[in-house]
DNA sequence: CGGAATCTTGAGCGGCTTCAAAACCTGTGG
DNA sequence: CCACAGGTTTTGAAGCCGCTCAAGATTCCG
């Protein structure tokens, strides 16, 4: 079967433990769904009533401010998971809105499915919950990272979080579509003050940064700690 | 025997759902330790071997900064639970650093112990699951604050926070034992600008603030949204 | 080629922080 | 009972980091 071989190559943290049987068990469930480009995927507040595993394609999940701006609260990569209130009994509200940023594939399950394959295989909801946990511990770095270091800082950990999601290929060099706009989204600074320090880097060669395309070339000058 | 007598009265969102008799078996698996001022019940990076339940006092839940400057991620009050990576198989750090404000008391569970009644209780690991899920939106609300708001408005939405966890007796008038450092390092503000704050809502009868003493006489005016 | 999105650059400014210094509270021990 | 020491709070003045706003340049794509 196609999904069988496909499956092979594919990893994420939601199913780490499980063997290859139960996989396909599990897989069974889910139902396959195409995205296209800017399509809205779950809206922020709506009750969780899917879970999410992102196979192809990137994803923003991010909030709206009051006064109409974007925060970004997260850049999903192929692997990542979101709607993870999905295995509770009463679903609670998405956090975010998850939008997809190209066309790309989620494999999606229901409330109850993903709650009766929990009971069967406890390794699930385990991974789910050291998921949430890294979450909760991402989230912490950034808050103090917000208070306490500089916009520069900031901006750099940043592109560094964006390489080592790209599961860091032999040093560098791999080419991110992401836009100023979203980058500064994810640093918590302006969009202009994320423009003129890319263009520092970019002057130095640690960057290249042309539109909606960024390579990062130095990574280690990047390291702020 | 005392403890069920104790028990009567207790109430935390880490064991909702968990009928009279199972909860005797789940305490019986715990060790209640008590806590003095001042001691570091956790700290963090080490590994989260014990789970813990606050059953009396108060306690910070805080990182430090590089430049030495602490930020608290948490004010926890009796029923709120730490330490909840004691869950997974091989426990990951502890995110910050739980210190006792007061003297209290703290029920412990070890990660064997508490693993083996999660495998027993399914709700404890659900109940976990939703505990975890609950933090990771109060953060996205903090950040989305950070950002977006004014200090006013942070500290604003910090003193509604502190009444709502003492469980908002009828209408305001609880005296909260905190300081105006404390209270800048939840709002992410400076002390100096807390003490500017409460002195103004104070000229104006919303608060009563006197050294580490703080009371909301009109919550309605502290408002923001 | 036209138009929309993205990026650049400069100048001005503003909400908080920082820093210093003093006043104030509160528990403690002589 | 008083005085002292530690922690806490106040107040003012100065400064700065990064935002805002405006305008234009660039890139991409249909």
């Amino acid at each position: 079967m196609v999904s069988v071989a496909s499956t092979a190559t594919f990893s994420s943290h939601l199913l780490d433990g499980i063997c290859q049987e139960d996989l396909g068990n599990i897989f069974s469930m889910a139902e396959n769904r195409n995205v296209s480009s800017k399509e809205i995927i779950v809206r922020r507040g709506d009750a969780a009533e899917n879970l999410f595993l992102l196979r192809r394609g990137n994803v923003r999940y991010y909030r709206t401010t009051k006064k109409g701006d974007d925060i970004m609260l997260r850049w999903l990569v192929p692997g990542d998971t979101f709607g993870l209130g999905s295995l509770l009994r009463e679903p609670p509200p998405y956090i975010g809105t998850a939008e997809a940023l190209s066309d790309g594939e989620v494999m999606v399950w229901t409330t109850t499915n993903i709650r009766k394959l929990a009971a069967q295989y406890p390794q699930l909801g385990e991974n789910a919950l050291k998921i949430v946990l890294q979450y909760l511990k991402n989230y912490a770095d950034r808050h103090v990272g917000l208070v306490s270091k500089s916009a520069e800082d900031r901006l750099a950990d940043v592109l560094l979080i964006l390489e080592h999601q790209r599961g860091h290929l032999d040093h560098g060099n791999i080419e991110l579509k992401i836009t100023n706009q979203q980058l500064s989204s994810l640093a918590d600074i302006s969009p202009f003050t994320a423009s003129r320090l890319l263009n520092k880097w970019q002057r130095k060669g640690t960057v290249s940064k042309r539109r909606a395309k960024l390579v990062i070339h130095v990574p280690e000058a990047l390291v702020t700690d």
